[in-house]
DNA sequence: TATTTTAACTTGTACGTACATCATCTTCAG
DNA sequence: CTGAAGATGATGTACGTACAAGTTAAAATA
């Protein structure tokens, strides 16, 4: 490598700019045809410059709109790359999970990067083991999905520790509010009141609740199902709202039959997710009730489940396999030193109401 | 980055020559001017695939005496552990697949050991790539699912690489008859005979199945089903077999209503999965038809969706999580040089009839 | 005003040429 | 037989052109 010859100048004096701070982390360079002009050099020739410099990490092209300063470029340890994205998730064969591991894996290795997989079957113990091995495996990055995250997290320091080793991390579905890292998340306070709005609009009064207390997406939808009991001033009722825990399932639902063998049974019941609307719907049928005949069903995660059964359920969508996608792009730009568009780490996605068979319109008089 | 571009094409000849093993580390490969005429594409555009290959780690370049093999590989042979283990699936959102990669994942962590991710999506192209991945992923072993098995695999030379590398792999499902390498596969002939054999044992003598065609597991539950028509001398009808891809799922399914729309319509289906079979149930449904009084349907897999429905399905069950244990188990014991007991390196798992509601005894006078 | 289309500008790919620089093998002189 | 000069062929630098493809903002249209 001639040390005069002229990529390399247009290449040192390009590098000065950054160092000196003429260009700042983010911000756009001259175009390849600007500098032309500048150091009256053929293009080729800047090309080659700006190729060894993203190469070496102070520069990345974005093809149609220029060539931009690196925003990592100062505490760069000098870390070289792996190509490996650790992925740490609670349940690997929870029916919703795979659409979001999925999109994951499509935008990561049309990137050309890999994905570790950890699973903590939403055991804390497991978490910790999980984050020891992905801080030992020299990831690039990690996407997690958080494990309890309704409680106190004893796991903090390993978040803080990737941040010391300059790791990215995002927290995808739920996020720990102590050290709010980059997330995305669904809202799913809206979707528990867009699930409860629905039945009492429908004209329901009487709607049971049954929601997971063991992590942050449970207490979030049962938050709205109460705010949408509270914005249509509507009164509560005793036993309205059933919890369960992942050790807990089985004899909750269990609860819910001698709720529903009751006279005063409910009219309306808002599920957790989809899974749980079905055991239900098993419950009912064994009672010889229908639905939604005797008993309106709102399911939630809209997932191959709401549609096997022969009443399609009423479900609250929201986009997995575009939240993986999207937990992948946000990983690799940070890791890459992209700047993505305005600067905030975060997303939300909002949920949405797909109205199926499961649930119908009270005929009372009441109705609007 | 576009795929088809020239130089990608020449990188990725070139890649393949040292994954494939025709060119070992430290070997000189063509010259430019070479490549220039075998590819038939300017200098430039060879210099700068090269240019890739040497900044990816796979090439160093010496000035005034050629271009040659990275040794980077070679320290590999003499790796030391880096307890990963790769798999390779085809769908990863497949509702049957979690099953098994939890599996996976619950002996692998508990030996220590990391699960690498990758997914074809019945795509060989894309099969071949995650090979590449893997390869240059420092592996201890790998676990595959094959993909598109039952047609001619050109990915084979990479397999063979994987053994010249001392990296142990087992097949899980099909297997590549022409290498006939470990595997572990549930014996899909049986389950397809025990799911006809159930009908033809209940009276069924009009009994369509529809297999999928472009994996092994279809063909063979195929074949399953005939042999069940010759044992029991039972005659063939035309149009007993609807076979279908990946591709053209929705058309077939358009297929098997029109058969079930005329008079001559089968009073028995046995299906490649429970998703098909709930597919099929829908068309049941929508034609007024009842489920199993007009038709006895049988599934496989016995998975999640099985019981989802309001008629639950018969369905052939195979021991999915307990395939992936035994995976991860018999890797690892490779790996460590651990001999396994009876030698065998391979395993077929027995499947199992579940009986459920959703197929019936004819009485003898309906059957003709 | 809001939306669509167009134009201008950006980087990406691909071809061509020429000469420089370095390593190695061949040839020839000693 | 040995050593130096030269021929050959390898990669490195540098110039040029052309068009493709993506982004953005101005202009035209509804």
């Amino acid at each position: 490598m001639k040390e005069n010859s002229k990529y390399i100048q247009v290449k040192n004096q390009i590098k000065d700019w950054i160092l000196e701070g003429k260009v700042k982390p983010g911000e756009k360079i001259y175009s390849e045809n600007e500098l032309v002009k500048l150091f009256g050099v053929s293009r080729h020739t800047v090309r080659q410059a700006i190729g060894v410099l993203v190469h070496e990490g102070w520069l990345y092209r974005e093809h149609g709109s220029g060539t931009f300063c690196s925003n990592r470029l100062l505490q760069q340890t000098k870390r070289e790359s792996s190509k490996n994205i650790g992925v740490i998730t609670t349940y690997m064969s929870d029916y919703i999970f795979p659409s979001i591991i999925r999109g994951i894996e499509q935008y990561l290795s049309s990137q050309g990067y890999s994905l570790i997989m950890a699973s903590t079957n939403n055991d804390l113990e497991k978490e910790k083991q999980c984050l020891q091995t992905m801080l030992s495996k020299n990831i690039d990055g990690l996407i997690v999905e958080p494990t309890k995250s309704s409680s106190a997290n004893p796991n903090i320091s390993y978040y803080l520790n990737l941040e010391q080793h300059n790791i990215p991390y995002l927290m995808i579905n739920q996020y720990y509010k102590e050290i709010n890292p980059p997330h995305l998340v669904v809202d799913d306070e809206k979707g528990g009141f867009l699930a409860t709005e629905h039945l009492i609009q429908y004209g329901h009064k009487k709607i049971l609740g049954i929601f997971k207390s063991d992590d942050l997406q449970g207490v979030n939808r049962m938050k709205g199902y109460i705010d949408a009991f509270r914005k249509y001033n509507l009164p509560f009722f005793p036993d309205m709202i059933v919890t369960y825990t992942t050790e807990t399932k089985e004899e909750k639902i269990a609860e819910i039959r001698s709720l529903l063998e009751g006279k005063e049974r409910p009219t309306g019941l808002i599920c957790y997710n989809d899974d749980v609307a079905l055991s239900v719907l098993n419950v009912v049928r064994s009672l010889n009730l229908s639905v939604p005949g005797d008993l309106s069903i709102v399911g939630y995660d809209d997932s191959q489940l709401a549609t096997a059964s022969e009443v399609k359920l009423t479900s609250v969508s929201h986009p997995k396999t575009q939240m993986g996608i999207d937990a992948a792009k946000r990983i690799i730009a940070k890791i890459e030193g992209k700047s993505l568009e305005n600067g905030t780490d975060s997303f939300v996605y909002e949920p949405e109401l797909i109205v199926r068979e499961s649930t119908k319109k009270l005929s009372s008089k009441i109705v609007t």
